[in-house]
DNA sequence: GGGGTGCATGAAAAG
DNA sequence: TTTTCATGCACCCCA
C-alpha cells in the first residue's frame, strides 16, 4: 500500500512494547489506528498494541498525578504534572505522552514532512512501543485508514509518525497500570491545546474492570481504586482475565457547562479479544474533553460515517446528554458486522431500571426498533440476524430453543427463538413476544433493548417508547459513536425540522432530535412501512389539518380556471406555500379581508388578501398599515367582532373536522345546506354592520383573490340585484348549476332505482314462476315501487312548502320524515320525467311558483324551515354579532359540488330577491 | 373461520 | 450485487 506523501513503505515492523512482542506484521493482524493526533489522523498500532494503547491511551498523562511526575516525552524532563503550578507547563502529545513547554516550542522547528524532510529527533523509546521498518520493503496490503505520513527514522529505521502538520512523534508506550484523571479542555486556541488536569478518577486496572456496575454510571462519579503501575496489563491475571471480557466505556453524554465540556461516563461492554478489541474500537474508560472525543473515538468506526464529516465539531454545543451510544459487545458470531442502527443507546434511566438496586453489571447488546410486524399480533419478533448470531445462543435447528429473557421490571418472559431458512441465510426470531409486547405497550417504532447481566449471563430487555426514542440514521449513529457526528449538524437538522419545538422555547433536545429521526427513519426506509395506530393517524390526521390550514398559494401562482362538469376549478402549477393561519372575512360590500395576528401583542390586525406571512409576524411587520404597525395601536376589531369572528372560525374548523373524520356525504349535503341556511340568515343581517356576517361555503381552492362565480357572488341580498331574466354570467351559472345539481341527484335516485329493481326482477324471477310478477296487486306494486320515487314525491311535497331540501337522501328518509314529524299524506305518484321536469325548472322560477321569496326570509322568518335548514348553534349566534364574516378557508373536496351549490342558491336567491323586489 | 406457522417476496440497505 | 429483513400469504390446525 502506497503511503500518502510519497514515503517509503516498510513491511517489518515490531514492536519493543514488552506487553506487546508483536513482530513483523504487528502480531498477525493488520496494522491499526492508534490513538488520534491531534492534528487528526493517527498512530499506527499493531493489533497487540493497539491492545496496550487502549489500555493506555487516556491513562498516559495522568498517571503520574499521584505519583507526582512525568517525563517530557522530548526531552526527558521530569514534569510534575500533579502540582498546580505545573498544569499548564506542558502538552499533551499526540503520541500518548506529555511534553514540556520548551520542546512544545521546539517542536514545530524539528518536523519533517511527508515529502521527504527530515526528521526530527526522536525520542528513545523505553519499553514503549515502537515500529521497525525498513524503507526497501513494501508495506502492502496495510490499512492506514487515516493515513498518518508514515516515516523513517533516517537513523535508525524506526518509523516516526509525522501528523499531518508535520508535528512528529514517536510512539510513546505507557506502563501499564498508569492511572488518568480527567482531562478537560482548558482552551483550544489556535491549535495548541492547553490542557488541565484534575482530579484522578481511573486507573488502568479499572479499566479492565468488566463492566459498568449500577454504582458506576454516570449517575455517580465512578469511583475507581488505583491499580499497581507495576503491574503489566496483559500479564495481570486481573487484566488478563478483564481483556478477554474487557470493557472499555464510551463516553458520549458531553454535558455543557458553561465554557466548559464535561464528559460523562458510559456504557461499557466486554471485550473478548485483543485483536477485535482493536478492530472494534473499544470504547474508552474515561471521561474525555471534547476533543479527545472528536478525536479519538473516530477509531470506533468500522467505517467512516457519511455524515459530519467535514464539519466542525463545536464543543459549544450541547450533544445528547445522557445519551449512550455503544458499541456492543464484540463476541460471539458476526459480532464485526452489527450495523450501527442496532447499537443500543441507553439512558442512565434505563440502566438503572433494568439494574435496579443491585451491584450487577449491565452490557447492552443490542436494541431494534419494533416493526409493525413484530409489534403486530403475530407475535414474532424479527430479530437481526447480526445480532442473533452474537448476542443469542447458538441454534443449529429451525426449532431454536426456548429463551428467557427479563424485562426491567424483573419479569421473565420466555421466548421461542429460532431461525427460519431464507435464501441460503437465516432469518431469526423471537417468538411469543405477544405478551410482552402488551404488557409492555409496545408498538411499532418503540425501541427494545436487549441487554445482559453480569455475572450471570441473564438477558434482559428494556424498552423505549417511540416518543422517547432516537432512532438516527446508520450513519448518524455511527457518528455519534465516533464522536464525530456533529452537534452542530444535528441541530440545525433538527431545527429546521423542529421549529414548533423551538418556537416554544425548548432548544431542541433529545427527544426533538428523536422525533426527528423517528421521523426520518420511518420514512427513509422499511419502517416506513410501520403500522399507524390510530394515536398516529390522528397525529398525522390533525398535523395534516393543519397543514392545509396553513397552505396557500404561491404568492406568484396565478390559476387557471378550468370547468370540469360544471365546475370551476382553480389550478396552480406551482406548489403552495405555508403562511401563517390567518382568518379572512367578506364585509358587508364585498370586500374581503385578511386578518391576522401579532405574534407578539396578539392583537388582529388587517392585511390584504394576497399578502402571505410567514410563520412568525408581529405588527412591526405590517407594513401595509402604518397605523397598525406597532403593538401599542389599538386593535381594529371590536371586542365583539373578534369574538364573532374567532367564535366563527373555530366553528369553521370544528365542522370542517367533523367533515374530514366522520361525515358521510350525506351528512356533508346537510352541512352545506346549513351553510346555505346561514349564508341566507347573514344575508339579511348583513345590512346591520360595517361589514356583514355570513358564513360562506368556499372551497379550499377559493383562495383570495379567486374571482370564480362563488368568490365574485355578492352577499345574498345584498349588492345590485339581478334582474330574474338577466343573463349575465353569474345568473346563468347560478340557473345553470342548480339545474345540474338537481340533475345529478335525479341521476343518482335513477341509478339506484334501477338497480334495486334489477334485483327484485332478478328475485322475482328467481322465486316466482315466470309471469307471476304481472300478479302482483298495485299495493305490491307500489310498495316495490322504489322508494326513491317516494322520497323524491317527498322531496317535491316539502318544496312546495316552500322548503328546498338539499340534504334529501333515500338512505335518510326515515330520518327526514322523522325529522317532520309524522309521515304526512303522499301527493300523487309522479313519473320520473315529472320529476326530472321539476328538477330541470330554474330555481328562481321554481321558487316563485312555490310562493318563495328567498331562503332568508324563511329562515329569518322562523319558520319551519328550521327544521329542514338548522342553523348552527354558532351561526345563531352570529345572528346577533354580525360584524364579519368568516370565510371558509377549506373544505373537503366532496362537499365541493354542494358548496357550489350551495353558492348558487345563494346566487339564485339574490336573483329572486331582486326579482321579488 | 380464525389464528398460528413457515416460507416467499421484494424493498432497502450494505458491500 | 448481495444481504437483510419487513411483510405478505399460503397452508395447517383447532375450536
Amino acid at each position: 500500500m502506497a503511503m500518502p506523501g510519497g514515503v517509503a513503505p516498510v513491511v517489518a515492523m515490531r514492536c519493543t512494547n514488552p506487553a506487546c512482542g508483536a513482530t513483523a506484521t504487528g502480531g498477525g493482524g493488520d496494522w491499526r489506528k492508534g490513538w488520534p493526533l491531534r492534528s487528526g489522523g493517527f498512530a499506527l498500532l499493531c493489533d497487540k498494541c493497539g491492545l496496550a494503547y487502549e489500555q493506555f491511551v487516556f491513562c498516559d498523562i495522568f498517571h503520574q498525578k499521584e505519583s507526582g511526575w512525568r517525563d517530557c516525552s522530548f526531552c526527558g524532563k521530569r514534569l510534575h504534572c500533579g502540582c498546580v503550578a505545573s498544569k499548564n507547563s506542558y502538552d499533551l502529545l499526540d503520541s500518548g505522552g506529555v511534553q514540556c513547554v520548551s520542546c512544545m516550542k521546539n517542536s514545530t522547528a524539528h518536523s519533517v514532512t511527508a515529502s521527504g524532510q527530515v526528521v526530527p529527533k526522536l525520542f528513545p523509546c523505553q519499553n514503549n512501543l515502537r515500529f521497525f521498518g525498513k524503507s526497501d520493503e513494501l508495506l502492502s496490503g496495510r490499512k492506514f485508514e487515516q493515513s498518518p505520513s508514515l516515516m523513517l527514522d533516517p537513523r535508525n529505521e524506526d518509523i516516526a509518525i509525522v501528523n499531518k502538520s508535520n508535528h512528529p512523534f514517536m510512539v510513546k508506550g505507557i506502563e501499564a497500570g498508569q492511572s488518568s484523571s480527567i482531562l478537560r479542555q482548558k482552551e483550544i486556541e489556535n491549535g495548541a491545546r492547553q490542557i488541565k488536569w484534575e482530579q484522578p478518577t481511573l486507573s488502568i486496572g479499572d479499566m479492565g474492570r468488566p463492566f459498568l456496575t449500577r454504582s458506576q454510571s454516570a449517575l455517580e462519579p465512578p469511583q475507581y481504586t488505583r491499580r499497581d503501575d507495576n503491574k503489566d496489563p496483559t500479564t495481570d491475571s486481573t487484566t488478563s482475565e478483564s481483556i478477554s471480557e474487557a470493557c472499555l466505556s464510551m463516553s458520549l453524554g458531553i454535558a455543557h457547562n458553561g465554557n466548559r465540556m464535561e464528559a460523562t461516563s458510559t456504557v461499557e461492554r466486554p471485550i473478548l479479544s485483543p485483536t477485535t478489541a482493536i478492530a472494534e474500537g473499544r470504547e474508552l474508560t474515561t471521561t474525555l474533553s471534547p476533543f479527545q472525543h472528536a478525536q479519538r473515538a473516530r477509531h470506533f468506526l468500522t467505517r467512516p460515517p457519511r455524515v459530519g464529516e467535514g464539519a466542525v465539531f463545536d464543543p459549544t454545543k450541547d450533544i445528547f446528554p445522557h445519551l449512550r451510544v455503544a458499541r456492543p459487545p464484540a463476541e460471539g458470531r458476526g459480532r464485526n458486522q452489527l450495523l450501527p442502527r442496532y447499537w443500543p443507546r441507553i439512558t442512565d434511566q434505563e440502566l438503572q431500571q433494568i439494574s435496579g438496586d443491585s451491584n450487577s453489571t449491565i452490557v447492552p447488546l443490542f436494541e431494534k426498533v419494533l416493526s409493525a410486524s413484530d409489534a403486530g399480533r403475530i407475535g414474532r419478533l424479527v430479530l437481526p440476524k447480526a445480532c442473533a448470531e452474537a448476542y443469542f445462543p447458538p441454534i443449529s435447528q429451525p426449532e431454536g430453543r426456548p429463551l428467557t429473557i427479563q424485562d426491567a421490571r424483573g419479569k421473565e418472559w420466555h421466548f421461542q427463538f429460532r431461525f427460519w431458512p431464507n435464501n441460503n441465510s437465516r432469518m431469526y426470531v423471537l417468538e411469543g413476544v405477544t405478551p410482552c409486547i402488551q404488557s409492555l405497550q409496545l408498538q411499532a417504532g418503540d425501541t427494545v433493548t436487549f441487554s445482559r447481566i453480569e455475572p450471570g449471563g441473564k438477558l434482559v430487555m428494556g424498552f423505549r417508547k417511540a416518543t422517547n426514542t432516537v432512532s438516527l440514521p446508520d450513519s448518524q449513529i455511527s457518528a455519534i459513536a465516533n464522536g464525530s457526528l456533529l452537534s452542530e449538524t444535528l441541530f440545525s437538522t433538527a431545527n429546521e425540522n423542529l421549529g414548533v419545538a423551538d418556537k416554544f422555547g425548548s432548544r431542541p433536545d433529545e427527544g426533538s432530535l428523536q422525533f426527528l429521526q423517528k421521523r426520518s427513519r420511518n420514512i427513509g426506509s422499511k419502517s416506513r412501512r410501520f403500522l399507524m395506530d390510530s394515536e398516529d393517524a390522528m397525529e398525522l390526521k390533525l398535523t395534516w389539518e393543519e397543514a392545509q390550514e396553513l397552505l396557500r398559494p404561491a404568492p406568484t401562482a396565478k390559476p387557471t380556471i378550468v370547468m370540469i362538469e360544471d365546475y370551476e376549478f382553480e389550478e396552480y402549477d406551482e406548489p403552495p406555500v405555508f403562511a401563517k393561519r390567518s382568518i379572512f372575512t367578506i364585509r358587508a360590500t364585498g370586500e374581503q379581508d385578511q386578518w391576522i395576528q401579532c405574534d407578539d401583542c396578539s392583537k388582529w390586525r388587517r392585511l390584504p388578501l394576497t399578502i402571505i406571512v410567514a410563520s412568525k409576524w408581529t405588527c412591526t411587520d405590517n407594513s401595509w398599515d402604518p397605523k397598525s404597525c406597532s403593538c401599542s395601536a389599538p386593535e381594529e376589531l371590536t371586542p365583539k367582532e373578534l369574538q364573532s369572528v374567532l367564535q366563527q372560525y373555530e366553528e369553521m374548523r370544528r365542522r370542517k373536522g367533523s367533515y374530514g373524520l366522520k361525515l358521510n356525504v350525506a351528512e356533508m349535503d346537510a352541512s352545506s345546506l346549513d351553510a346555505l341556511a346561514t349564508a341566507a340568515v347573514f344575508g339579511d343581517v348583513g345590512n346591520q354592520g360595517t361589514a356583514s356576517v355570513a358564513t360562506t361555503t368556499k372551497h379550499p381552492r377559493h383562495r383570495p383573490g379567486c374571482t370564480c362565480i362563488v368568490c365574485i357572488q355578492p352577499p345574498s341580498g345584498k349588492g345590485p340585484k339581478h334582474n330574474p331574466a338577466c343573463t349575465c354570467n353569474v345568473c346563468m351559472t347560478v340557473r345553470r348549476r342548480f339545474k345540474t345539481l338537481m340533475m345529478r341527484k335525479k341521476q343518482r335516485q335513477s341509478e339506484r332505482e334501477e338497480a334495486e329493481a334489477s334485483k327484485k326482477i332478478a328475485w322475482v324471477n328467481r322465486d316466482e314462476p315466470e309471469g307471476s310478477n304481472l300478479s302482483r296487486s298495485p299495493q305490491t306494486l307500489d310498495t316495490t315501487r322504489d322508494s326513491s320515487d317516494v322520497t323524491m314525491l317527498d322531496k317535491v311535497a316539502d318544496m312546495n312548502k316552500g322548503h328546498i331540501d338539499l340534504n334529501f337522501h333515500p338512505a335518510a328518509r326515515d330520518d327526514h320524515q322523522g325529522q317532520h314529524g309524522a309521515p304526512q299524506a303522499r301527493p300523487p305518484p309522479a313519473s320520473m320525467m315529472g320529476l326530472l321536469e321539476v328538477a330541470n325548472r330554474p330555481l328562481d322560477n321554481y321558487m316563485k311558483q312555490n310562493g318563495l321569496t328567498s331562503l332568508a326570509g324563511e329562515q329569518a322568518g322562523g319558520s319551519s324551515s328550521t327544521a329542514t335548514v338548522p342553523p348552527a348553534p354558532v351561526e345563531s349566534e352570529e345572528r346577533t354579532s354580525n360584524e364579519v364574516r368568516v370565510a371558509s378557508v377549506e373544505r373537503e373536496p366532496e362537499a365541493m359540488a354542494v358548496d357550489e351549490a350551495v353558492g348558487d342558491n345563494q346566487q339564485d336567491k339574490g336573483v329572486d330577491d331582486a326579482a321579488a323586489t
